[in-house]
Parts: C-alpha cells; structure tokens; sequence
DNA sequence: CTCCCGATAT
DNA sequence: ATATCAGGAG
C-alpha cells in the first residue's frame, strides 16, 4: 500500500517554501486552514522584512496582520506568532526547538504543527495528521475514529516507524491529487482495490 | 462546542 | 452559494 503511492507520488514532499527552522516553523503555523499555495505567496515577501525572531515583535501587531492578511484568521496568526516568537528569545535562545513537547508549548503550535516541525528538523515523534491524513485514513480503513490524536494512535500501530516521515506526505499528495475531498478520483486511485471506500 | 477568516474550486 | 484548504484556542 504505502509502497504503492510512493511510486505514485515519487515526489512527495513538503510544499512550503522555507530557508531555516524559524521559516518552517512561521510557514507552518500560517498553514492552518488555507492551501501552501497561498502560504507561499506571503511569505516570500514576508521572509524579507522579518528575519529573526525580534523582527516580528519590532512592528505593531496591526502592521503583522496587514503583512499575513491573505493567509486568513490573519489576527489569530499574528497573535500567535508574536506571542511564540517572546517564548524563543525568552526560552529557546532565539532558537526553534526540535522536540514534541517544547514547540508544543508555544502559543498556535498544537500537535499538528508540531509534529510537521520536528518531522523536517529530522527529530520524527509521531505521525502528522491533518485533514487529508485523516480524510484518507478514514476512506482507506486505517481508523474509525475522528480525533487526530486518535487516528494518530491507529497509525502508529500500522505504519513502520521508518516510513512515519514520509507516510503523512504520500497521504497528502495522494489527498491534493486523486483522493479529492469533494469528488474523490476513484478510477484514477492506485490502491483502489484495497479501499474499503472505492466506487470502482 | 464555537470562533477565527481569506482564497479558490465546484 | 457552499465546501475546502498541511488548525488552534477559549
């Protein structure tokens, strides 16, 4: 199965574009409820005005906000960010930390995002889930269950350790481009035959 | 559970 | 018009 859609999707990987730690972390945390597409647009001009961590507290938050607008719940984000950005020169050194339980602590920074960080710093704790990790493991029987630190639970029981950083990858490339949330590609799918879910 | 919220596809 | 997009906090 997961060997299918890695020759399927050969080059799955992760599509935001970042330059250092700080720069996947901020990608990330902007990811939530909008494309990479989208994020991208914003942060190329944003990864030039701020730099380092200090950069994001030396504006008014009013002028952050204008500057992540198109990334939605733009407020929320930028109070977030500023807020995370205190608790690295504070706590962290000025530094992203590449464990669990540390970018847990910082404020907009839950599981998910978590996990996506340390996942790319190559410090892999867990399994991403996001909303095609969890749409995809519901349609292919991996999970019945609808809490994603559930179906987190379920996947590290099926997926090899090994594959745990690329697993959530192949999930979402698969997701973008065959298994559609709206009007899923099954004629098109690679592991239609073992998909409990399959209109084929 | 609700709220936060813009961009895009259908 | 509405669903969806690499969610998180109160």
């Amino acid at each position: 199965m997961i060997e299918r859609l890695a020759v399927e999707h050969a080059d799955a990987k992760i599509a935001l574009t970042f330059a250092s730690p700080l720069e996947l972390l901020v990608s990330v945390m902007l990811s939530a409820q909008t494309t990479d597409v989208n994020v991208n647009r914003v942060t190329q001009a944003l990864f030039v005005k701020y730099r380092r961590p200090e950069d994001y507290l030396a504006v008014p938050q009013e002028e952050l906000e204008r500057d992540i607008f198109a990334t939605g719940f733009f407020r929320q984000k930028a109070r977030s960010l500023r807020g995370t950005m205190q608790m690295l020169i504070e706590e962290f050194g000025g530094e992203v930390p590449a464990t669990l339980p540390e970018l847990v602590r910082l404020p907009g920074v839950a599981r998910k995002t978590a996990n996506v960080v340390s996942s790319e710093l190559g410090n892999p704790e867990g399994i991403v889930v996001d909303t095609h990790v969890r749409r995809l493991s519901q349609r292919l029987g991996f999970t019945k269950q609808e809490d994603p630190v559930k179906i987190e639970q379920d996947l590290v029981r099926l997926v090899p350790r090994p594959d745990w950083p690329r697993f959530p990858h192949l999930m979402i490339w698969h997701g973008r481009r065959v298994c559609i949330a709206r009007r899923p590609l099954c004629e098109d799918c690679v592991v239609n035959d073992l998909c409990p879910s399959s209109r084929v």
